[in-house]
DNA sequence: ATCGGTTACGATATTCGTAAGGATT
DNA sequence: AATCCTTACGAATATCGTAACCGAT
């Protein structure tokens, strides 16, 4: 009876946090197939690059690279594991995108034309007021004319909103987009 | 005519990776209605999380708080974004997970009784080696008897595989779990 | 001997915490 | 006045880069 004890190193590290920092270092490095290659491509140095891995792999305690003389190859693990790295980093490249687009539409520039006497309504300056509170990063531009040039330039493109009183004579289908 | 113009303030920090720790700053404070309660919950103080989180709404150029005297609500953007954040997050802890469980099946405690003189044979050692190396967190015990004993061993789940020579009286059904 | 990965350690950069300042209820 | 968020700045911490080392082809 032969018996074999192996002792498997446990991390002295305390527990990271991973972060998406980690799943692009694992993305890279199985695109590139070595860890050197895949660290040029990150713009960083080679060491760095082995020691996030090893913490990694030692804090999850699965062996996702199996590095030998000629670079590094996805374990059976680290197969389904780089998979999985990829859809989390295609949601946060989806988050970011979103985010920049929601953040579009609260800046910008909006012309807006008013009717001689328009702003002596309490109302108008009031919605304007709160309308800068709500999206301070829109530009707003005021202009004040007559009705019916206004119903020109709000045809023409020159404002992007126009507060006119009847009578004035546009029809609905001829709103600026 | 009278024109307004509002400066919108542009980052001075260059563009940061976002990371997983900023969709873990939203959705404490999307949960927990102020910033500092969430600094709690998140066991740290207020205010860098405020710094945090202005940067990651800086650099995506969107707000995701409506900050008031009485604690932070979402904006129409930020209600989306909250929400994929926990999608996303709620992946990385699936990773996590998953990687645990590919780790832990690569080590462990492997019993293997042998038949006797089954170690002469080529294959046998060689398959061992094979064994250990691919999975050097499992503790491999080698267990010499004979056939007969090594089934009974088989079934009180004494070895965890048995190999043995025929003849042997075993159904497949009988196999240790 | 070259290529690739690891270890060691000092430098750098980011984050974090404390203290003071504003704003709103 | 009390509560909550922000700004400012020094301290702690994590990452990064360079240099030296090991292993394999």
């Amino acid at each position: 009876m032969r018996i074999q004890y192996i002792f498997k190193p446990i991390s002295i590290y305390g527990d990271i946090d991973m972060e998406l920092r980690h799943l692009r270092f694992l993305t890279a490095i199985a695109d590139h197939g070595t860890f050197t290659r895949a660290a040029e491509a990150l713009h960083m140095a080679q060491p760095p690059l082995s020691q996030q891995v090893k913490r990694l792999e030692d804090d999850l305690g699965v062996r996702i690279f199996d590095r030998s003389g000629r670079g590094a190859a996805l374990t059976s693990a680290g197969d389904v594991l780089v998979e999985r790295a990829r859809a989390i980093l295609s949601l946060a490249k989806e988050f970011e995108t979103l985010a920049r687009a929601l953040g579009a539409g609260d800046q910008g520039h909006l012309r807006v034309g008013m009717a001689g006497g328009v702003s002596l309504l309490p109302l108008i300056p009031a919605a304007i007021s709160a309308f800068r509170r709500e999206k301070p990063g829109v530009t707003v531009t005021l202009e004040e004319s007559n009705t019916p040039a206004l119903c020109a330039s709000l045809r023409l493109g020159q404002v992007d909103m126009a507060i006119v009183r009847p009578p004035f004579s546009m029809p609905i289908s001829s709103c600026a987009p």
